[in-house]
DNA sequence: CCATAAGTACGACCGTCGTCAAACTTTGAT
DNA sequence: ATCAAAGTTTGACGACGGTCGTACTTATGG
């Protein structure tokens, strides 16, 4: 839990968070609208995935990146819910 | 709510959050189980104050602390919940 | 009036975190 | 074989945040 906090504390991962929340596939680390270099973006992917947000895998050079919301909803009821509603996003 | 992740994501706050939250009345600053110095609960419950998660009065000289649920739910659906879940709490 | 209790305010210290650039690796295409 | 694309790794730097001690304020009780 205070992984999980710690990882969704940062802006940009929150972004990631939600955009791979809104995103109907999965995502690759670089089709992220994140204004970081790349080895920050691999450092918040690394971040994310420690923390069991994230899972991922790769397909030729691209790393691709799954939200694991079944697992996140069932060690943590309702908290990826309260962070994704679009006016949590918003204020 | 940047401002109320980064009130939740230290464990000491966290902790005064939910003891609030567990408690059937307002709690003195003096009362809550936490281990640090006078001065540094005095910092903590600052952030707490100014990420609108309590309200504090007077009385006599302890200083009272209220969890101000109701603000959060409105603002926040089901991140409070999310957090002082027993199950939250645990992991 | 004085002493004690309950917090607050102010610096200071130190560790951690986000950030980047540079060099490297690996995969796929020409 | 070469080259480009996509990430990773490492090291460094700077800022911010949690912690404490000390001094200060305010209120209650004898």
């Amino acid at each position: 839990m205070q992984q999980v906090l710690e990882a969704l504390v940062d802006p940009v991962r929150r972004s990631i968070v939600t955009q791979l929340s809104a995103a109907d596939s999965d995502v690759a680390c670089g089709a992220f609208a994140i204004a970081v270099s790349k080895s920050t973006a691999t450092h918040h992917f690394k971040v994310l995935r420690e923390a069991g947000l994230i899972r991922q895998y790769y397909v030729g050079t691209a790393r691709m990146n799954a939200l694991r919301r079944a697992d996140m909803d069932e060690a943590f009821p309702g908290l990826l819910d309260a962070l994704t509603t679009p006016q949590a996003r918003q204020r």
